[in-house]
DNA sequence: ACAATTTCTACACACGTGTGCACAATTTAG
DNA sequence: CTAAATTGTGCACACGTGTGTAGAAATTGT
């Protein structure tokens, strides 16, 4: 068996030379109609190994019912030809395509990024791909973006930071792959989610608010009608009754989670004939505005109105003034999701219904209001 | 042929009962070492339309070779058995996976993210599927993309923000797909990039602190050396020579793309004997860390120092003060990579070197230096 | 030395779709 | 009304891999 390596070689060489084409690296553009190119596959090096190709696959595949040398011979060839093993004939063949479909809104802003990147992460360590799926909200993208993860054959799907409105429900759960929703609003209709303790982390930030001294502190939610805000609402309302502080209805409005809707909001805020000196936002691209706007209004971030938002998106700490807010650990949320999708693939049955904490970072736009700080001249 | 639909719908349904399980959606947890669940396949239809799979196939493809109210018919039948062609199949017989892979070094930031955006689109609206892979400068993590993408056998490649190095040159070579560069360092090395003007938009940015009537104006670049980096700094040189003003080495420094750093050789610069009066940072990230750092030493932007950005991310005109940036269109070229790519895929063996010029946005962070103020009290 | 194991390999089929070619069915021409 | 042209359909193979089963080869036991 050693004895004829030499002319397997140069066999093999005959075989690849159509996929390595020219010696060094070519520098030559990628013409005419795109020539696919014929790669080596199990064939070719079972032909040049004398055995048959399934012999190579089983060699490849640390079967034990192929003999050592044999295995290393053949994973010595494979290795000199540049042989890349096809994950769509083999998806075709094992009904697994060890791929997973990432369903999002827009990636374009840091929680979407920041969420994916920790699917991702999970996702390559563990031999996944993972596609991505953005909708911009638009029902026939949406609709389009279902049937693609349909044909593609998905193992798996986490869909993130979207409303799973009554257009994806059907859809999505047509195809018997496991499904997890991050921050999803739907978490009952499928068994399996990632969720902020949005409830908690609204009454702590609120909480944190309330014990500075504040008594007029506006909430600025999310005007999708998402159970996220519902669910801060419900704590920012907890957290001013623990203080006893009467709910003010005029102090709640909302925006849409752009920065240019928290500044529009919060000039409403401004103009009222009592306004706040404190607020609450759904989220940081909110604070983002809203803070925005209390400087471009001659006022001062936290002197005047102290401001708390909600995501510690990484830019909120070089904001001026940092900006105080509940940290969501966003990649490790899809950390998370993935490692759940990976069990469930792995046949566990469990349900997955996991919540994280979110955590109050106390930066400097929050402060005593006026009234009760050092350079007392109380008016309200 | 009208007279056998019934019997024909009832024979599909038995076939297509094993994927559609329940009634309604049911709420099952996916459980058990997931079972496939055989999809009802062309050859399903075929068997319930009392044709060959291939008629069914032609069908499904608009062929004119078969009779169009036979297309009609296998048409209904497959859509009412909820037929979803195999996008694995189909790869295996086309050779053509309509699948593109991203390479990024990370998609947790707003560039990356944008650019990505950008591509998903075209992507998307071209019968495209994005395959994310983050290699997060890892060289370990880089070869193993590399290996991925080509067992995927994606149709074309497109490498963001990233420096491609010598690890990345020769593994992506191998394989025969088209592959488009995005503002990345070695742009010869392929035939296809799509880049920002860098040389000219820094030009603009430094020439506007020029013109304001600054003379000691610093430059923070990319320590990594990245191509980019040396064509800003080339722009930056020119305006100070146009504007007849002396390098400055002490005045030059790097960082690496963080607010972090930024905060860091923010503090170098502001340590000299004589600080410089204005800014310019590679990109805006740096420069947020710059802005904090001037805040955080008591001073002012931009009375004690002006700061100019570059990328124009979202956020920047949210921040206090507002800064002033040059815009480079993500999106925008994240789409001009991706049709790029289609161009490419489509047969044209046209060569793509796309620049596209950055717009310099000016916001409140630059101003002119106290010197020349209104309120003048000249020092140096 | 021969039978009974055990170890290794090849054959054949499956996965779901696309496609060249031959042939059947239909239409048109003469 | 038959022959020729046209149109519609089926057969068979290909794409590249995995895998059950049968059988060949090597090993062990007596």
């Amino acid at each position: 068996m050693g004895s004829n390596t030499e002319s397997d070689h140069a066999a093999l060489r005959k075989i690849s030379a159509g996929a390595k084409a020219g010696e060094s690296l070519r520098n030559r553009v990628h013409t005419g109609e795109a020539e696919p190119a014929k790669l080596v596959s199990i064939k070719d090096i079972a032909r040049s190994a004398k055995v048959s190709h399934s012999t190579v696959s089983r060699a490849l595949n640390n079967s034990p019912r192929v003999k050592s040398d044999t295995v290393e011979r053949i994973r010595r060839i494979a290795e000199e030809a540049g042989y890349r093993g096809s994950a769509i004939a083999r998806s075709l063949a094992t009904r697994r395509t060890k791929t997973i479909g990432v369903v999002v809104t827009t990636i374009a802003d840091l929680f979407a990024a920041g969420v994916v990147s920790g699917i991702e992460t999970v996702a390559g360590d563990n031999g996944y791909s993972v596609v991505l799926a953005n909708s911009n909200a638009d029902p026939e993208r949406e609709k389009r973006v279902v049937r693609t993860l349909e044909e593609r054959r998905v193992d798996g799907i986490i869909v993130t930071a979207s409303r799973v409105g009554a257009l994806y429900l059907p859809l999505l759960s047509r195809m018997n792959v496991p499904i997890v929703l991050l921050n999803n609003q739907h978490p009952s209709e499928f068994a399996h989610s990632v969720m902020i303790e949005n409830f908690s982390a609204s009454y702590e930030a609120t909480r944190h608010l309330v014990e500075l001294g504040h008594r007029r502190i506006a909430y600025i939610g999310d005007r999708n009608g998402s159970q996220s805000d519902t669910d801060r609402f419900g704590g920012y309302r907890q957290a001013l009754d623990s203080g006893q502080l009467p709910f003010q209805p005029e102090l709640v409005v909302y925006g849409s989670g752009t920065p240019e809707s928290g500044m529009e909001v919060m000039a409403t805020l401004l103009g009222l004939a009592a306004p706040p000196t404190a607020v609450f936002c759904y989220d940081d691209m909110t604070a983002l505005g809203a803070m925005r706007q209390i400087h471009a209004s001659g006022r001062h971030v936290p002197r005047d109105v102290s401001v708390i938002g909600f995501d510690d998106l990484s830019i909120v700490q070089f904001t001026e003034p940092p900006l105080t807010t509940i940290r969501q650990p966003m990649t490790e949320m899809g950390r998370l999701a993935m490692e759940a999708v990976l069990d469930l693939l792995g046949g566990s049955g469990s349900t997955h219904e996991i919540k994280v904490r979110g955590e109050l970072v106390v930066r400097a736009s929050t402060g005593p209001p006026k009234g009760k700080a050092p350079n007392s001249d109380s008016h309200v």
